[in-house]
DNA sequence: CATGAATGAGAGTTCATTCAT
DNA sequence: AATGAATGAACTCTCATTCAT
């Protein structure tokens, strides 16, 4: 069995890795192979060699993104506390990870602002996963009667969506704040205060008042 | 063939529109001067007559797109009633807006995640206009001692990033719910919903509760 | 008969003036109309109006140039004194005028380098007629037996050639002249010292020596 | 189909000679790339594979052309017999090459018509390495005290330049030949004769006379 | 006579993808 | 597994030319 090459999956890596990188700053058709292949110093056929065509690397990279993000909740949810703890922690942990990951959010909002037009069953399914997470922490809050008046896809984009924005929009922010007459952009918030408002916010939205 | 009209206002307006549709379909890198021009029965090279290159359309388009938003909020906000019902109007009018012009929701949602790399101080300052006036909301009705803890891009974000999200994933929502073991995306919400459910939340989340 | 309107001739002359300019500078292919127009203030289709099409304006500017130096030739040739001073006179008229008209020595240059492809016959008969008018003084002063071994194209080319070279790379020379280690490259000759020169040289080439 | 030859090398060579060819025939702006893909059975992507844009092509075409002639004399001059001896090889030896490689006379010429803006550092380098090395041979004969009067650029361009005129003009001049009342256009001289010629006139135009 | 709108045919260049080695 | 050469189909943009007014 001896030494085993493990190069391909080596090179797997690190053309997922850059593409993912190029992908979030460019957009899909704005990336090249050329530029990924440089990026990585790949031979550029190696591309298509390992993941058929571009759609095909854009959806391996994009599984990789999700699954990871999901996974990553997943586990660290300390699931079932109790729907408030779980509501907080999916928060702090999908905001934490998104900023740990900038590339992912400028992903995600790109796709979805596509309705979703190069990604395929797989990731659709990821996110999806993400969502009925999400989804199941409310219907528990309001079976115990904790939340009321919930509509779990508009309050998931109330967090994601933000979380989102702000992530892709820091550079913009930042830039707006050296203007003249500037508007508090929020352009130094980092993103543990993001996340602890938007969750204090969100439990004002859900809770019911006794 | 394609009658030819000579006149050039209405010329320059079937491309902007067309173009306008095709940008948010598809994205900038995606759509083709062959495909806008084929859309709009004119030869393509008026786009460049008119245009001068690619970006300078897409400029165009967008600062008629955001100019027409702001433009719309402006006259339609009942403004300096309460801050709550500013509030309530701006939600209202802008939701209704975008689904009305459901190609807008798309062409912003893709310029924030980019960081608005395709485009220029125009279409910046009229997105710029739009957070000013929803931020002067919001402090109008801190001074009143009517809402309290108050940080403007986020709860903008929270309402325009969702309007906006909803709207461009309308397609895929409703796909979502013809799946099996179907999650509630609130797909056949309709905007006047949205736009309630969302003012409500906005307002729990602001209000001083006596 | 009243107020003539003798804009169509100026708009004519204003045509050919800049185009012969703008030829002269970036050649046939590099000139567009548009740029033609826009030099002289007129409307595009004027030139099309006027002159058929580009390769109708080309040869109007052809043989507008050519047949003013024909014409400066023959008039100021103080014809028929002696070969020797009919020589002198041709070319120093010549090169006189080309200095005066720059545009002049690149337009044939290019042609002569093109073996005329642009160029219809009535300019081609323009160039022909100047040779024939050279070609007469050399033949005339070997009659008269004081000059000898003649080879007119020969003897015109090192004349006309010249001149033209000398004029067109102007600029070229100039630069050289600056760099270091620098040639003398007769940068800062005046055309009067050269036509004297050149006119020196090919007398000893051409007399009889007794 | 048009057999693949996957030789870098080949297919570079390839390239270049037909660009060359056309570039002589028709100019640089009016050849094009397709043009030349098809005179060489060559995909029109390699051009710019290998020569980065049709500049580059040029830029390479010329500098191609030119390092070759300077080589030509360089080495075939029987440098240093005497000035006289190197004057005549540098005259035939030029012509010589000239007349086997025809596409180079127009390039030279149109290069200079232009004075050089199409291009480069480069190849304005070799052209001037040839007049240097001319240059030097007359004043060197100036010193020996066999010639006189001497102004380099002046007579360089009336050897090279009317030499590149015999040349690219011949298919004028043969025409020119056909005509009624034809002139005498030296239109079957070969280039021996020729340079021959030119030789005879330059030395009479140079020597001093005792 | 003059204008600006409109057109169609390309030109240069890019890029995903495939092939031969 | 990896490379660099090769391809063909676009794509953006330009330009001579014509048309309607």
């Amino acid at each position: 069995m001896a030494k085993v090459t493990r190069d391909a999956e080596a090179t797997k890596a690190k053309i997922i890795q850059n593409a993912m990188l190029l992908f979030a700053k460019n957009g899909y058709e704005a990336t090249t192979a050329d530029e990924i292949a440089k990026a990585c110093s790949v031979n550029k056929a190696m591309i298509f060699y390992y993941y058929k065509n571009k759609a095909g690397l854009y959806s391996a990279v994009m599984s990789y993104a999700l699954g990871a993000i999901h996974d990553e909740i997943i586990t660290t949810d300390k699931c079932c506390i109790s729907p408030l703890a779980d509501l907080e922690a999916f928060i702090k942990t999908y905001a934490a990870y998104c900023d740990k990951n900038p590339y992912l959010s400028a992903l995600i909002l790109r796709e979805l602002s596509d309705s979703g037009a190069h990604l395929p069953e797989m990731m659709f399914a990821s996110l999806r996963k993400l969502f009925a997470l999400f989804s199941e922490i409310l219907h528990e809050g309001e079976k115990q009667g904790l939340f009321h008046d919930i509509e779990p896809m508009i309050i998931y984009f109330m967090i994601v969506g933000t979380v989102n924005l702000l992530i892709t929009t820091k550079p913009l922010r930042e830039n707006a704040a050296k203007m003249e007459n500037p508007l508090n952009t929020c352009s130094d918030c980092d993103i543990d205060e993001i996340s602890e408002y938007i969750f204090k916010k969100v439990k004002l939205m859900l809770e019911v008042k006794e």
